[in-house]
RNA sequence: GGCCCCUUGGUCAAGCGGUUAAGACAUCGCCCUUUCACGGCGGAGACAUGGGUUCGAUUCCCGUAGGGGUCACCA
């Protein structure tokens, strides 16, 4: 009885390796393109590090001609979610993050290098599990999670290390007789890689971002087919990154004390390894501690929150390459409107201790996003977003001519208005100017200098039928409103009022404060000049009637 | 607890043996201005700590403290 029979039993049917390693060739591409991926499970919410994570890796496929794909890891059955996989295609999508292979939504998908989805790779698994155990480098364990529970807690309790491995590894040394009787008993058993490892030997490893790491080395024999007959991630991983030609893989560093165990999994079966680069996670303050963005507790760590609270996927994409590689802010301000796909990004770049994430910063780069925006280009995103989110703004935006408009305010000039940093701020920031909805509700007037209720009404009065043309310029409209405030004893230029302090009881500017006010409701509007271009005379009219009532 | 990683202002961070220790966000003040936003100018604010090495350490080494990660038939 040899390994070989006892392969032959446990995985009848598999196929020679060599089938698979034919099957998907070398990759036939430039020196230097890097094959990356983004490997996600669809476990529920997809989770903002994978953006971050597919960001990275897209970027770096596309500086180098290489290839992104997306892999999805359903070897969790009991964890995936119905529709997972649709959710991490589509969140990808909004992010812009398109791939060259891989699923393209829960069941299709492009590439050569497939199928992208591991629970579909089985007989692949099985294939490469079954050639290690001909080598002897894997074994049938036949302990009960109960059994390895129980010498785990006696680890435990004497202070060893934990873990299978040495001689807490009763299944190691079975004889493959023996094994052979205990499967055909139809005694149940999974799969465990034979580690070549001793943990009192070093290895080193050089990771792109986190630089020369060195660890014991793995002797754990680790599960590679687990009871339900998939690979558990390690082997899996190995496998799949072999096959798909992986040059570079991306990934959180929560997986950095796994690298020995992979580097040995590469080695035993014979493959190359890839290079790694471990990216820092995500933080957040909590009470005054750091800790990993969470999916459970933190509604930002989702990547559907950024789409329902209406930033933008550009500004997201900005701020995580911001975190990415500090140095993208120098650039963008340097090249304020080259496409981010014009940054060259360094992945070595990266920093190695983790950021926390700041809402604040990514708002204000929103607002600069949004900012630079047409209001055509405002006008879409935001009613696309409000078709979902918001019934009372997409009925304002129904009528597209006046949106326009109205979205138009001290835009696509050299310093356009930065006061919308998502689209949930657009309602409240263009509300009043539609009629149906200003009119049509109580209004509270908080007049601030001039405050009487009769030099209001004067001013108001007085405004529309002497002093207010619908087509002056800026500059006579403003003029009017000097002699407006002239006309009524007080002082036509700020200046002069400071100079003379008693004088006057109020200036210019509070004439126009009463104007905006009756106008808008508001203290602070942007220019009243645009505003009242955009509203016209006969709405100014009215507006002023209602103030006045 | 073992192993591994990290530590520059409130936050993100340049720096890589000699710098007045950049910059951005936030914050404060001033200016611009009919309000706000923008913009401009300026202020306050940092090398966790103790030892080395060195003519000289934020930078190199060791310890300490603090933080993070990981130790599954989860990824």
């Amino acid at each position: 009885m040899t390994y070989k029979d006892l392969a032959d039993l446990i995985f009848p049917n598999a196929k020679n390796i060599s089938y698979y390693e034919e099957k998907y060739p070398k990759r036939n591409l430039p020196e230097g393109a890097v094959v990356a991926r983004v490997a996600p499970s669809p476990t529920g919410n997809v989770h903002i590090g994978t953006i971050y994570q597919g960001l990275i890796a897209r970027k770096m496929a596309d500086q180098t001609k290489g290839v992104f794909f997306v892999r999805i890891e359903d070897t969790d059955q009991k964890r995936e979610v119905e529709d997972g996989i649709s959710q991490i295609i589509q969140s990808l999508k909004n992010f812009d993050i398109i791939p060259d292979e891989g699923m393209t939504s829960a069941d299709t998908e492009i590439g050569n290098y497939g199928p992208y989805k591991q629970s579909d790779r089985k007989k692949i698994y099985e294939a490469y599990a079954k050639y290690l155990i001909e080598q002897g480098k894997a074994y049938p364990c036949f302990c009960t999670p109960e059994e390895v529970e129980e010498i785990r807690k006696k680890q435990e309790s004497a202070k060893i290390r934990p873990g299978y491995y040495g001689i807490w590894a009763k299944c190691r040394n079975i004889t493959v007789e023996e094994a052979i009787e205990k499967i055909k008993n139809g005694e149940k058993y999974i799969i465990r890689f034979k580690s070549p490892g001793r943990e009192d030997r070093k290895i080193k490893h050089h990771d792109i971002i986190k630089g020369n790491v060195d660890f014991p080395e793995n002797d754990q024999d680790i599960v590679i087919i687990k009871a339900d007959g998939l690979p558990t991630y390690h082997f899996a991983h190995a496998i799949d990154d072999h096959l798909m030609g992986t040059t570079i893989v991306t990934r959180g560093d929560e997986w950095l004390s796994s690298v020995p165990l992979h580097l040995q999994l590469f080695q035993e079966l014979g493959f190359k390894a890839p290079k790694y680069a471990h990216t820092s996670t995500l933080l957040k303050n909590d009470d005054g501690n750091k800790r990993k963005i969470s999916k459970r507790k933190d509604p930002e760590a989702a990547a559907s929150y950024y789409v329902e609270e209406g930033i933008p996927s550009g500004a997201v994409k900005e701020y995580l390459l911001n975190i990415a590689n500090s140095n993208f802010e120098n650039w963008r301000r340097a090249n304020p409107d080259k496409p981010i796909n014009e940054f060259d990004f360094q992945i070595n770049k990266m920093s190695v201790s983790g950021a926390l994430f700041d809402m604040v910063k990514l708002l204000d780069i929103s607002k600069i996003v949004i900012s630079k925006m047409s209001a055509e280009e405002v006008y879409e995103k935001s009613l696309t977003w409000a078709k979902k989110y918001d019934k009372e703004l997409e009925e304002m935006l129904s009528d597209k001519d006046y949106s326009l408009k109205v979205l138009g305010i001290e835009r696509g000039n050299k310093k356009p208005r930065k006061d919308i940093a998502k689209w949930s701020d657009v309602k409240e920031n263009i509300i009043y100017m539609y009629d149906d909805k200003f009119l049509n509700k109580d209004q509270e007037y908080q007049y601030q200098v001039i405050n009487n209720k009769e030099e209001i009404e004067k001013i108001l009065k007085l405004y529309l039928e002497k002093y207010y043309n619908e087509n002056d310029d800026k500059d006579t409209w403003f003029n009017n409103i000097k002699e407006l405030a002239g006309e009524l004893g007080f002082a036509k230029e700020v200046k002069e009022f400071k100079q003379n302090p008693g004088k006057y009881s109020a200036h210019v500017g509070d004439v126009s404060t009463v104007l905006r006010i009756a106008l808008t409701a508001r203290i602070n509007t942007p220019d009243m000049y645009e505003i009242m271009k955009v509203l016209g005379k006969e709405s100014i009219a009215k507006r002023f009637e209602k103030a006045l009532k």
